[in-house]
DNA sequence: GCTGAACATAACTAAAGGCGTATATAAGCG
DNA sequence: CGCTTATATACGCCTTTAGTTATGTTCAGC
């Protein structure tokens, strides 16, 4: 109902990022996922994927009593669309260093 | 104990972004921000343009008693530098969507 | 020096977030 | 059917965060 999660909140966490960086190797289940957390328990693994899930970035499918998780591939977009319109200062940026350094 | 806020959690802050969309365009006095965002008070405000200071996301130069605020050129690529691996997903993604037009 | 403006910080409060333990659900297996 | 494995949810605890009001601090102009 309310704690309507974006995009940005969810990977805010580092232990999301984690695991988004874990599914895109490849597609894992829930219990691969715990494991590869060693730092927490399953309950906790289990709240981040749900997190992960609500904002889209993951997706899940029954195999029988294993949920195997992969990556939504336009989740992140979402973040991207956000970030293109700044990139240009960063370019703008790197291109007088580069002018500087050619001039002196 | 001590915050060591990273930049993933300062854009997580809508107020924070949008703060950060206004000194894209161009750069302003901590009193224009404050008046571009009637919804917080002036402290409110302050202390957001701290967090964006300390991740390096914004700079401040003074000038007399005010403070002009200016975007920081590379801040943001360090999330655009996470990104980039995972842009190759929805770009296959896109492409089997173009492909499977095209075959239909 | 005094006063007001511009901005930052302090102190507090309320809400949210992450964690672990305990418990539920559901499927596989004998 | 029980029993075990795999995963999700409930609940309480604790820490962090964002917000407010109140107070500092610094500079400008008289």
């Amino acid at each position: 109902m309310f704690s309507a999660v974006d995009v940005f909140e969810a990977v805010a966490e580092p232990n999301r990022r984690h695991l988004l960086g874990l599914l895109a190797e490849r597609d894992r289940t829930a219990g691969e996922l715990v494991d590869s957390l060693p730092t927490l328990t399953q309950p906790a693994v289990s709240r981040h994927l749900r997190v992960l899930r609500e904002v889209g970035l993951v997706e899940v499918r029954p195999d029988g009593q294993r949920r195997i998780y992969a990556l939504k591939p336009d989740g992140l977009q979402r973040i991207d669309d956000w970030i293109t319109p700044y990139r240009r200062f960063w370019r703008d940026h790197l291109a007088a260093l580069q002018q500087h350094l050619e001039n002196r």
